[in-house]
DNA sequence: GTAAGATCGACTGTTAACAGAACAACTGTC
DNA sequence: GACAGTTGTTCTGTTAACAGTCGATCTTAC
């Protein structure tokens, strides 16, 4: 009900701009516009229903997000991963996310946090009974949290514009394989580790934990 | 003769979309445009002679660079940095360049990356005669180039993205303050550490820099 | 005096239309 | 048959104009 009248309040209306960037980013990183594919200006405004104006400011977004790329002419296209990079960008991940544990480790009251972080593994937990998608949001959302919460502005910005890398990264796998890294036990120990406050064991933990992951990806 | 004639080819005529947008991110970060200040798209235009279109298209690009902020309305103004942000920037960095020099420990042959970043040390040290934003330039440049040679592309984008980051702080704190971290030694300490091989050096090396070179900053 | 309402000005959101460059196809000449 | 010149076509780069909204200022009624 909150939900609802926040809606009615104004969060409704974003601007088609960011619409369309949503859109887009959806349509990418779902595989709906494969990896490659010409993203011809005067035919996907028509598609969406906007102008080119309004759809070149939502391009530009996306390409500092890294997820279409700039060929001659500036001609634009979804962004083809292969398996290197795939490693770098779990690489840049988890030095960004050892970070994260690092400074949540040196929080003074981790009790708040520590709540948070089990109680987004629980809807992860729920999310295994729901489809594929739903688990690997939830999976996203509790690293995502986790960089939130050391209140490092600049870290959670960073690992955001790494965020549409990583779906990507997951879609060039499959979901079926994706999902395997999405454990709620690997994540539990994370947290065990934060927890109890050693930086060392925190950062390990998440290294050994992205490491796996991008292994899983890559088959 | 290559270049020269690469650069009377083609590189001269870039789009007036990246002429604004170096135009703005220089005047940002030499403090031309003052932190606070309204960047309104119509008297921006005419003062770059540009149409509000093209200007939006960079003024996005500049936002996800996180050097301008959108206030109510998706009015835009140019970002005010205070000291626990400038703290958040520089480990968000560290963490890069560390990883960054991991990575380069980790190559098997680190001769010419050794020697490209010695050159680039001496760059700083020519440069210490010249004025002070030629020795910030030769700084930056060290430290991109560290990014550049581990091969990670994904790594040397967000460097880049947190690039403009760092100029702001520097410029926050006045360059006459900044320029102490421009040590050659510092830098050279380093590479030597690097062409060990010793990857716990390394990053300890530059965990050190960083964490000095902020507290220099934030004075 | 003050509060509700009207009017104006200043911006951003959005769009349609105008250039201009590269690529392809077609034609004519030798 | 090969090749230079010439149309078209298809894109992106860029611009000017329209629409809507918020805030300020001025009015007016009580």
């Amino acid at each position: 009900m909150a939900a609802e009248s926040m809606s009615l309040l104004g969060l409704e209306k974003t601007s088609l701009r960011q619409q369309a960037l949503a859109a887009l980013r959806r349509a990418i990183t779902t595989g709906e516009l494969a990896p490659g594919t010409h993203l011809v200006e005067t035919e996907l405004s028509e598609t969406l229903q906007i102008s080119r104006g309004t759809l070149r400011e939502a391009m530009r977004e996306l390409q500092q997000e890294g997820l279409i790329s700039a060929g001659a002419r500036g001609r634009l296209s979804v962004r083809h991963l292969d398996a290197k990079e795939i490693r770098d960008i779990f690489s840049v991940r988890a030095a960004l996310e050892s970070l994260a544990a690092r400074e949540l480790c040196a929080l003074e009251d981790r009790a708040s946090v520590i709540k948070e972080l089990r109680a987004a593994i629980d809807e992860m937990a729920e999310a295994a009974e729901d489809g594929l998608e739903g688990r690997i949001e939830a999976d996203l959302n509790f690293h995502r949290t986790m960089c939130r919460l050391t209140g490092n502005e600049t870290l959670l910005h960073s690992w955001r514009s790494l965020e549409g890398n990583i779906r990507m990264s997951i879609m060039f796998a499959g979901l079926e394989r994706a999902v395997r890294n999405m454990d709620v036990k690997r994540h539990s120990d994370i947290v065990d580790a934060l927890e109890t406050g050693d930086a060392t064991r925190a950062t390990e933990t998440i290294g050994a934990h992205m490491e796996g992951a991008a292994s899983v990806l890559v088959g």
